[in-house]
DNA sequence: TATCAAAGGATAAAATTTATCTTTAAAATA
DNA sequence: TATTTTAAAGATAAATTTTATCCTTTGATA
């Protein structure tokens, strides 16, 4: 188990019991969206609120600590900010992988044909996971 | 100006004003979000409900005559079904962009290194576009 | 043109997200 | 270590977004 007190702090967030909470579920569970996340919390502290979820969401966002996956036809989830990577979504349970494709001659090839000055690649593959083929 | 009466109804839907005026104006502006397209819609129908919005929106993505389009930090937008392709959001105004990218190779990487069974791939490249540069 | 299922409009309800306010606690400092 | 300060937590209201309901209207088919 890691502790996060200090990478929340590199972050200007204070370390909270709170946010070491969020921080380890995400680190064990990969990805969760808002709602599972507050379910899981709810087991740890009887009394968190929803808005601290949605506090810590925005705010460990807004400082990078942690981003949104958004999702062709599910909702979003979040996940501890890593080195760049694609995600792999199951259509069948929604599980999400991350992957790591190098996309920079994708990223030329646009720049190519297109008058954009691009800094970012978003990739989202969808299919079926090996647990429900 | 096309008319999608035809088109409307090989996906099922009936070809009424409202979803003429919503597939004009997908047609004519590429990619709308919910409240701009609504904007636009009460110029055409001043008493046009915004349930009606939601509700035609949900209905043609559910028959394929639509697509929602996900952005990262920002709200969806929807565009008329197209051939596969890729999108170029511009982090300074907004705007979005259709481009045609052969996803193939990164589709055959991707199931090299995982165990999933992919067959749709979704890339939002981000940037800045010619105006704002 | 008459019929019928479906769509539109108005609006309530539900779901999601944000704001506010008071209490509590983390972090800095003496 | 105690004190002070600032931010976060919890409770809850408010705002925003989305869906459901119900009645009226209309498009599609015969």
């Amino acid at each position: 188990m890691i502790n996060y007190t200090d990478e929340l702090r590199k972050h200007n967030l204070k370390a909270t019991p709170q946010r070491l909470a969020i921080s380890d579920a995400l680190y064990i569970n990969g990805h969760m969206s808002i709602e599972v996340l507050y379910e899981l919390m709810l087991k740890k502290f009887n009394s968190i609120s929803l808005a601290t979820i949605y506090k810590n969401i925005n705010l460990m966002m807004e400082n990078s600590f942690i981003q949104e996956v958004k999702i062709p036809n599910a909702k979003s989830v979040y996940e501890l900010t890593k080195t760049a990577h694609s995600h792999l979504v199951c259509d069948s349970c929604g599980e999400v992988e991350d992957v790591t494709i190098d996309l920079d001659a994708i990223i030329d090839e646009a720049k190519q044909i297109s008058s954009f000055k691009i800094d970012k690649a978003n990739l989202v593959l969808s299919g079926v996971c090996k647990n429900c083929q």
